[in-house]
DNA sequence: TCACAACATGAAGAATTCTTCACTTCATGT
DNA sequence: ACATGAAGTGAAGAATTCTTCATGTTGTGA
């Protein structure tokens, strides 16, 4: 392998690492979504769609078929649900930490509604 | 919450995102170590080290402690293994499908030991 | 107290990545 | 054949991220 694995494992993650592109992933992990569908779902421009879900396709994380008029697309690997699920759930225990941190530093004032 | 789901995750995976960054991770997965440590063990110039657990200190992903006179960091979110592990399989599977895809398109040539 | 080793940090230029724009392509309905 | 809706693409400037350099901190041992 001419690429060492953690030079090739950081360019995954870097394909993950986009709003627009997460979004598209967990669409995609429920169902498979035609380019007008993820449209309606994510608030971008079509021209940037089309470019984020060029990059998922170079890196085979989704595949693309023709129905008719519309382009589909779905998920290459499923275990990617399994991927943002840990995701979520490291992302909460650190949100979690630093709460638990905030508590013990931070002057306690009233509790607010709202943040 | 202010920040959108999607966004925070987005900006999760970018932090691991970085070959450096990733070595480190599975460094300190294995066990804690100083920074000197992880010096010998990657291959760049001490202050881009320090930037890059910057990075990951930022995000809490990592803490560090003194020891003496040695920095000792460690993994906040033991799960991170679990992902960086569920990450290798699905690059093992979009590398098999590539490959497979490349075994019925390329025309075949004489086997060759180092490609 | 000095000197040195181990780390950290701010700043700046280099390198990447994002977003948008202007087009192009492709399939369908008329 | 033409118009239209759906999607993709190359290029370019804007915005981020990387890497390196110079300098600053903090312990330890002489």
């Amino acid at each position: 392998m001419a690429v060492p694995l953690y030079q090739t494992k950081a360019e995954f993650f870097r394909t993950l690492g986009h709003p627009a592109r997460i979004r598209i992933l967990e669409l995609l992990s429920e169902r498979d979504h035609a380019v007008h569908e993820l449209l309606e779902q994510i608030a971008i421009e079509a021209s940037n769609l089309s470019q984020q879900l060029a990059v998922l396709r170079r890196t085979s994380l989704v595949v693309s078929r023709r129905e008719g008029n519309a382009v589909v697309y779905s998920i290459s690997a499923p275990e990617v649900r399994d991927l943002l699920l840990s995701a979520r759930q490291i992302l909460a225990g650190l949100a979690a930490t630093r709460t638990d941190f905030e508590d013990e530093l931070v002057v306690p004032t009233r509790p607010s509604a709202d943040r």
